[in-house]
DNA sequence: TAAGTTATCTACCGTTTGGTAGATAGCGCT
DNA sequence: AGCGCTATCTACCAAACGGTAGATAACTTA
């Protein structure tokens, strides 16, 4: 579709990044559902016949997007990991994801963007987010299992609420995210 | 492409009903965007055309779908809503809806999926979903003025956690979304 | 500079999509 | 029974979609 003014060859990487970079925010905006090949393509200024040289399918390059969202994700948090697993160490955990988040509305929206439409079977993210899912509150719930009478219950207590409040911050950018959340836990982790 | 065994006409009325509660169950399973013309029609045993006599296009549909979820919403809980407005009835009202939706997951969905659609600015419910959750939320905030010293704040954590653990749950069915609830606002309730 | 590799493009295909036009048939009324 | 209304259908269209085949051009290396 477009005349192409240039043509930018670049090493097979560095465009893999470009894409990826790309697509996450375009999917961030309107979904797995809502985003066309050619728009993929377009925001990089190539067509789609080269970006499939690079990603064989539409669907492969979803999944490509959602493990770089990840491999991302776990480095940031990889030094808060190193002491003990308890509970103090769940909170400064989530605590810093909360500022990360902050700072990256798009990502935040992606995840909860195709969160949402993976809860259809037939999604082809839908297992890569139950399995991610589960194993985040196993996780967690193994932190607080010498703090919590309930760890399972106070698992389930935390992700629920930085999952909605992150949800109410994207639909409505009045909200002070990170006052909301400090707040809230001081409450929860002083019981 | 159906060949139709039967021509079953049924006054306008009937027909929208029919074909709403069906369009509510398939954009609950795989969003609106995911969801075509054809699959709503046939859901009800009719073609494209024959839909298009009664909703003018698929947006229309949709929107249609929407407003019939808040009459039927709204009247559930019309009669809790008669004392003066107080923390107790805020309470009240929100353990209604949870019981509520317990029964009707596939609604959950429906709104789950089509409010994480429309954080999209371009989706043709955005600002339905926009003003009916800030209006949510300061309805909440009044019923909370006269007991909460912070009742923006306490308003924004409910619905954040109530909409979070809905998630969950859609997610993961075996959490107890009732008794998580009921847990959680024992110990927000206290204080 | 010449050859080889490959990232990118143009052009195309088959399918599906939302929507329209006009024919058909079920129902209420007299 | 016969007429009118309209809910529904069949047939069609233009646009958009994901993907493929083969041509082209930008780098690398000798």
């Amino acid at each position: 579709m477009t005349p192409s003014p240039v043509r930018r060859r670049l090493p097979p990487a560095e465009r893999r990044e470009e894409i990826l970079k790309a697509a996450t925010e375009l999917i961030a905006a309107s979904g797995f559902k809502g985003v066309t090949l050619e728009a993929f393509a377009a925001a990089c200024g190539m067509t789609k016949a080269g970006l499939l040289h690079h990603f064989r399918s539409r669907e492969e390059l979803l999944i490509a997007v959602l493990e770089r969202r990840d491999t991302l994700d776990l480095a940031s948090v990889a030094d808060t990991l190193e002491p003990a697993p308890d509970a103090a160490v769940a909170r400064a955990v989530m605590s810093g994801f909360v500022r990360r988040n902050l700072a990256q509305r798009s990502l935040v929206q992606l995840y909860t963007v195709l969160s949402a439409e993976a809860l259809d079977p037939a999604h082809p993210a839908h297992v890569y987010f139950r399995t991610r899912l589960s194993e985040g509150r196993a996780m967690l719930e193994c932190y607080l299992l010498a703090w919590h009478p309930r760890p399972g219950q106070a698992a389930v207590d935390l992700l629920a609420f930085l999952d909605g409040l992150q949800l109410n911050w994207l639909r409505d950018g009045g909200i002070d995210f990170l006052a909301q959340w400090e707040a809230f836990a001081d409450r929860f982790f002083a019981a």
